[in-house]
This record gives C-alpha cells, structure tokens and sequence, in this order.
DNA sequence: CGCGTGATTGAAACCCTTCAAGTTTAGTGG
DNA sequence: CCACTAAACTTGAAGGGTTTCAATCACGCG
C-alpha cells in the first residue's frame, strides 16, 4: 500500500503522522476497474475520491446522448460531485475509471473530523474549494473565447502529461468539440510546424 | 438607507442584529453610476460586493478585445472574484455598474470577524461556495452541451427578471453568441410561437 | 486471423460569425 | 415638444469554423 493520501495530507494540509492514524478509520480504500462505475448519474455522491494510483473522468450526458467529460483525476487528484454531495441531490455526472485505479473515499464526517483534528486542514480544505472555483472560471472564460485550436493548445500546456494516457476522443470530449475535429487540429498543427522548421 | 445586506444576513446566515452592529464597522457603503468600475483587470480584488440596489456585472476582454460577461449581479447578489481575492493576484476581470447601483463592501477581516461572531455564519459562507460551484459547473455543462437557442431559452428561465434590465447585447455576451446570432434566434422563436397559435 | 475501438480523411451541411447596411429606440438640447 | 444623435437592435449576404455522416486506416487483443 502506497498511502499517497496519507503523504498528501502531511504536505498540503499539515497532517500528521498521528492526526492521520485517528481519521483513518474513516477513510475507505477501493480498486476500480477501467470503464468501472465511481458514481452514476441519478445517484447522491456520498464521498469523494482521491486518486492514488490510476485515472479517473467526470462526464455528463446529454438529452442527445453525447458525452461531455468534466474533469480528468490522475495521481493526487480530488474528483466528486460536490453540488450533489452537498446539498444531497441526484447528480448529473458520471465518474468512471479510465485506468485500473486505487482510490480513497472520504465523506462528510471524515471532512468534519479532520476539520476538528488538524487545525489546518480547514485552511487547506478552503484553499480547495477557491482552487477549484478559479479553475471552473478559467474553464468558461476558455470556452467563451477560444477556438477549438486554442482550447487544445491549452489543454496540452496544462495537462500534458494526460494526453499520452487519455484517448484523443475524450480530450475532444473535454474541449468540447468532435474527435473528428480534434483530429483535424492536431493535424493543421502538425503540418504547420513542419512549414516552419 | 435600505440595509438590505442586513436583512439578508439576519435571514440566510441567521445574524442578529447585535451581531450585525458589530460587524458593520468593517464594512463600506458605496455607489457606483452607470458604466462605473468597481474593479478593473490587473487590479487585485479586495472586496467582495454585496448589491443592495441596482445591478452589476463581471466580465472579461479576449485577445482580440470581445468582451465575455461572467454574471450578472442584480439586488441581493454577491459579486467579486474569488480567485484574486482569495490567492492575491491580478485580476483578469472587469466589475462594472449597468445601472446606478448601492453595494455593500467587505474584505476578508469581515469574512473572519463574521465567522468568529457568528457560528452560522461559517456554515452560510460554506454554501455560498459551494452553491458557487455547482453553478460554474451547470454553465459549463451548458457551454459544452448546448445551442444559441437552447442556452438563451433555459437563460429566460432562470433570470427572467433580468432580460428586462440588461441590454440584449450583453445577454448575448453572457450566452457566448453575437448579439447578431442572439437577435435571429429571438426572431426565430417569435415567429415560431406565432405559428402555433 | 478477424474483430472492435480509436484515429483519420473527405464532402456536404449547418450553425454561427462577420461585415455592412438599415431600423428602431432612448436620451438630450434647442 | 420636436429634432437630432448615439446606441441598440434588426436584417441580409457571404464566409468560416465545426459538425455530421460515411468510408478508410491503424492497432491491439482474443
């Protein structure tokens, strides 16, 4: 057992060996397999999950069937439903495991734990949140302004390491644009630098 | 003066009026006319808005100088930007009066004061944030997954009250279309709606 | 080998944008 | 109260970026 979760916490939110031992009765450690189920849509999210070791994605379904992925959570990454895990509805999104994936599930009373046993990890639990708020923000602003060839060049910078392990139809799913048209960027891209140099 | 900020509180973060007085030293009352700033890009953002009477919106300026709005905050909204605010750094939005509009300030001294005043206070801000989130999350979703049309009819839905206030041109900067593309498709649905009945 | 999944390519269609007129509306000063 | 102006909204025609649909290619795996 690798407790990556455990190193995690020691390093973001300043939990200590101790502290850790006392929450981990908490704390649920689960295997997924690829194309396996974390959370369906129509279900309340119960936990969230932090990947250890492995691949997670978040998508939505539209009325027409389509996918529209959310977020990727490689290594040390959080991914949940927050919305449905906090105010208790039905969620709308679907996480599922793209690699073989080890993860931890938390819920509401290991965060409420931890808040009272580490003082910071309320500070880091916070930081969190605004984290993912400025990123969600940035993720609109894109979509609202970019073009699918600026969506991808962005998507690379940010997440580079993810596109030799997602497949390039998910990544499409993720800007937001076709695999059909993803493959057409990547290859006026190509023949572009080839130009150039 | 209204003092709506106090009324909200008293009735969604449960904070009395002892305790209101107390806080109210580190809060500011201000106006803003029409077109006024209350906070412009590169600045950082060190107040949150609270708007009493009138209206606000946020919004960001492309590359190529296309303006893209965030949100609208009419009476009793919060506005501000988190992520400025909360990690001290420049700010990539514009806040701004489309009409003449009362806010309330406050800084994160006040978020501080408050939560030590008031216990329920800290719960409210919790679900100021996460209520924040599932929003972001749903325009996204929206973003990804819906047309011109599509996006301004559930836009009608949810803000109906606002498509009497707000130019079209900045409902079609909000939607992320032309206000040429948001003027055909008003004229699609009128002329459609006709020939039902 | 043959099957299935993912990636690529082409051609047509579609949605939306752009640009360039008009038209309407609201506000201002005479 | 009207005339004038500027801004907002509308409309048309052309163009661009993406999608759709269909076919083909590439690859890994039973």
């Amino acid at each position: 057992m690798v407790e990556s979760f455990k190193n995690y916490l020691a390093l973001y939110a300043s939990v200590s060996e101790k502290e850790y031992e006392e929450l981990k009765p908490l704390i649920r450690f689960r295997h997924f397999a690829p194309g396996e189920f974390a959370l369906m849509a129509g279900d309340v999210c119960n936990y969230h999950f932090f990947v250890e070791k492995g691949l997670l994605r978040s998508y939505t379904v539209d009325p027409g069937g389509k996918e529209h992925i959310i977020q990727f959570a490689p290594e040390n990454w959080f991914i949940g439903d927050r919305g449905s895990y906090y105010f208790r509805e039905p969620s709308g999104i679907n996480i599922r495991a793209i690699e073989p994936t080890d993860v931890v599930m938390f819920d509401q009373l290991f965060v409420e734990k931890a808040m009272c046993t580490s003082a910071s990890y309320a500070m880091f639990n916070e930081r969190l949140l605004q984290n993912h708020i400025r990123q969600l923000q940035s993720r609109i602003n894109q979509l609202l302004s970019a073009s699918a060839e600026q969506r991808y060049l962005h998507f690379i910078e940010t997440y580079f390491n993810l596109t030799l392990r997602v497949p390039q139809w998910m990544i499409a799913s993720y800007l937001g644009v076709t695999p059909e048209s993803l493959s057409r960027v990547r290859r006026d891209l190509a023949t572009r630098n080839q130009k150039i140099s």
